[in-house]
DNA sequence: ATTTAGTTTAACCATTTGGTTAACAAAAAT
DNA sequence: ATTTTTGTTAACCAAATGGTTAAACTAAAT
């Protein structure tokens, strides 16, 4: 055999282009650029990945998989409504802090090639919200929570989470807040968007 | 001079351009394929605006004049809190399905590039949220609100009003919906999602 | 020591792409 | 009628880009 084939280098890919692809995505993002940041030779790109499409579908796949469990969480969780929605805000918020661009990747690409939900709703079969909506059925009957259809409480709660990383420089346009202020705006938002939430829901 | 500047051709581009850029994005949008879909030819892209920038420039800055207004429509408007959250929902959305291509658009380009929100601010002076920061707080004096603050409120407003058609793919994805079920949810929010803010800001 | 097989590079290639040019057509000005 | 200006096209161009190739290199197996 050879030099072991070096884990390092496919690894050193993998992040140069999770770093391109996130800022620049699929369309904007050149190969060269990647192995510039990679700090390897162009070619090696293709002998590790085969084409960019390929190298790209790693890079997303990778990204959405760390973006889904965050997300499955909400649905296949024994907690009550309330409890969910006090986790998932806290935790989501500090899950994106940590990663800024995953949200606006995801979504810019999917909407690029609505395709890939296909590939992806395959491999995990988790993107469900039948028990979700099960369970808001049951609240509402206990006189827990004013009635409301699980699909639109879904949705608010990640649009109340996701939209303002995605949205953020409309946002700072509008707020007139500089990364400092729009950063302690979005911390606030951990118990914030919860409590508005819950007030919004709860009998 | 000549044939008449023939300005049913130079809105055929823009047309062309809108639809190729709004569906691609800069960097995905050919000029050919604008070309293409004008039925013209691609020199003519350029006899009318110089380059595939100022192209996208003029495609952009039309998306964002058409979007803007309706933002603004909450900002500077002399009705209550509650009214305008009833109107601005109603009326934006109903905007959307009309659009539905816009949102995405104008957000995904500004994250390509944050600069371009500078020259819209010089040019509109509008996008300004003091007047409503000053309507909360003196509601919230008055009774009528929760406390709450009026930045808080405002991505809130925009977040569950906007966020849907955003993230249109991986929300279906998770719904189960077909095109025509997604509207449907679409439509139902029109009067949902102005019920789940007043709910949750009204004392 | 030599073979073997995986790894890495520089140079190269075909195609695509934004943009230009020069010639032509048509309408307005003279 | 002819000049002039504007609109339009086909052909062309240079640069960029994704991808390939063939040779060099490296380390383990023989």
């Amino acid at each position: 055999m050879a030099k072991k084939r070096d884990e390092n280098t496919e690894k050193q890919i993998l992040e140069a282009a999770k770093t391109i692809f996130q800022f620049k995505g699929m369309d904007g993002a050149r190969m060269q650029e990647i192995a510039n940041l990679a700090g390897i030779n162009k070619a090696m790109l293709h002998y590790y990945f085969r084409s960019k499409q390929l190298l790209f579908e790693a890079v997303f796949n990778q990204a959405f998989s760390t973006l889904a469990p965050q997300l499955n969480m909400v649905l296949n969780d024994e907690s009550s409504i309330e409890e969910k929605v006090k986790n998932f805000t806290s935790n989501y918020i500090s899950f994106i802090i940590k990663h800024p661009y995953l949200p606006n990747f995801i979504i810019q690409e999917l909407n690029r090639n609505p395709d890939f939900i296909k590939k992806i709703q395959e491999n995990s079969a988790l993107l469900n919200i039948e028990k979700f909506k099960k369970q808001v059925i049951l609240e509402i009957k206990q006189g827990y929570l004013r009635p409301i259809k699980g699909e639109q409480l879904f949705i608010n709660i990640l649009a109340l989470n996701i939209f303002p990383f995605v949205a953020k420089p409309l946002i700072k346009a509008f707020i007139d807040e500089n990364d400092q202020g729009f950063k302690k705006l979005m911390e606030q938002r951990k118990t914030e968007v919860s409590d508005f939430i819950i007030n919004a829901i709860k009998k």
